[in-house]
DNA sequence: AAACTATATTTGCTTAAACGAATATAGTTT
DNA sequence: AAACTATATTCGTTTAAGCAAATATAGTTT
């Protein structure tokens, strides 16, 4: 049950919990998005994320100089039920709602790099 | 999301996950009973449990010298959905199912105060 | 290849969590 | 009320997590 313990102390966070709940909204975003949503250093995100991934709850790929990140994706039925718990619980959260307009406010001013540059699958849906 | 981040710190320790499990599997157990099932100190116990009762995942109620501990019965609809999610990833987790054998073991052996004493609802379920 | 940009890691510090042993509290029995 | 039992709390110590500032790495542009 070590593994598991684990998942949960990543998510023991109040900052994580508002990384994954952006990740949930946007689909995919680089370290300096989140920074400029949050308002967060970017030691503080990469080191939160980096916390996520060896948690396995997030994904990382590389796109030019840009690191993206994004909700694993599950790799078996355990880790698709914790998954699966974590976005239910995180989406019914007040301040995910609020994260995601900040996120829609800092697209529209032009503050994501990333979205000026790659476009995530539901980027329609953010940027409407 | 402070308080979100809280119940998945409670979450976040091998010990008090073992424990929530015996007790989703018990019904309701006293700390002695906890224990003598996991090989704990008491204090370790105690302790725990103070843990999750401050994050409202678990329950107290006096009987005589016994305090006895259950999971929480929810008290809003999103307090639900976190213990709803918390006993179906800790269910499906194979340390719960040791455990439990553990914990009928020990009932058999008497090891376990609380079960000569008063009888949680599913003792029949348990001690078979 | 040199300047540049995005991200990761190291350093030094502060705060919290875990543990067992010992002590305290509260209810029970005699 | 005194001895007893079950549980809680305190104490001192060890280990881990959080943070910002500074430095390192890796890909990009000129």
């Amino acid at each position: 049950m070590k593994n598991l313990a684990n998942v949960f102390k990543a998510l023991s966070d109040e900052s994580r919990l508002r990384i994954i709940s952006i990740l949930l909204t946007s689909g995919e975003l680089c370290v300096c998005d989140i920074e400029a949503t949050m308002s967060f250093t970017q030691t503080k995100v990469s080191r939160h994320l980096a916390y996520l991934k060896r948690a396995q709850l997030v994904n990382e790929r590389r796109q030019g100089l840009w690191k993206l990140y994004s909700i694993s994706k599950p790799k078996s039925p355990e880790h698709k039920q914790v998954l699966d718990c974590v976005s239910e619980i995180v989406r019914s959260q007040p301040v995910a709602q609020s994260d995601a307009k900040l996120l829609t406010r800092n697209i529209k001013k032009g503050c994501c790099t990333t979205f000026s540059v790659i476009k995530p699958a539901n980027t329609a849906a953010i940027c409407k």
